[in-house]
DNA sequence: GTAAAGATTAACGTTAACGTTAGGGTTAGG
DNA sequence: CCTAACCCTAACGTTAACGTTAATCTTTAC
């Protein structure tokens, strides 16, 4: 139980660093309300549920969902909701991201085999002219 | 062998409504270089490898690729290089599209597990809420 | 104590990917 | 003949997601 590695707290320049973002970035999501740090002064304090945010915002875009769409998730997320009806949407919401997920699954399997043929044509003539030599 | 449904050629309307984008992004993508159809005088003339291009135009945006990408995928695809150097930096490339593919899939996967859990605690609750009635 | 490194707000600039509007040409139907 | 449904070019407008610049404030190193 050897509590490893996981610092407390960051600067902004840290997590900048650690995903290879600018602070301008950071602070522009917290604008959009996907953040919203401790301060003291006026200084940003980031603490490991921070991080971890931060860390889903870069997944949702590397996937293409759009800002709005990741606070969108968040808050579906965060909320702890009572009625059947906020749960039903909720499910709802789920399955809609679902679908978009199997949809670019299909999209990369697909953009996969055209990469393999390129490929192996390109091999191919690479040999071809090895033998030429 | 029926030659069935696959029409000749398509004005910019039909391809429009098919894919259920704006005929104004069709001439986007030509003024971008990613398309470029016959004419009859000033009329845009679709044919097949048009329709499969634009295809593989919309796959790539769903995947995230901006348009600058997906065009340098065509040119990758339709050249037929006969220098090593070339040949190498095409399989280079076809790497690198490759690592982005592989993380997009390790993306969709963390993404989909983290459904699960929402989709989870939602049935719990509704289950709660169902008892009580 | 002072200089460099990193923090802040505020506000204007930029790029991609179209949307929108204006103005005009062509063909099919009633 | 004329109107509706298409097509066209040209050009300006829009949105998201930051980049950039300026002007200032703190904190850390020597």
């Amino acid at each position: 139980m050897t509590q490893h590695k996981t610092k407390e707290t960051y600067s902004i320049g840290e997590l900048a660093k650690e995903f290879d973002i600018t602070p301008r970035s950071i602070r522009f999501y917290e604008e959009q309300d996907l953040l919203s740090p401790e301060r003291t002064g006026q200084t940003r304090i980031y603490c490991n549920k921070d991080r971890v945010r931060l860390k889903l915002i870069l997944r949702g875009k590397r996937l293409g969902f759009s800002l709005a769409e990741i606070k969108n998730l968040f808050e579906l997320y965060d909320s702890n909701p009572n009625s059947m009806l906020q749960l039903e949407t909720m499910l709802q919401m789920t399955e809609q991201k679902r679908a978009i997920l199997r949809q670019q699954l299909d999209d990369i399997q697909m953009l996969m085999a055209e990469l393999d043929e390129v490929e192996n044509r390109c091999r191919d003539e690479l040999a071809e002219l090895q033998k030429g030599n």
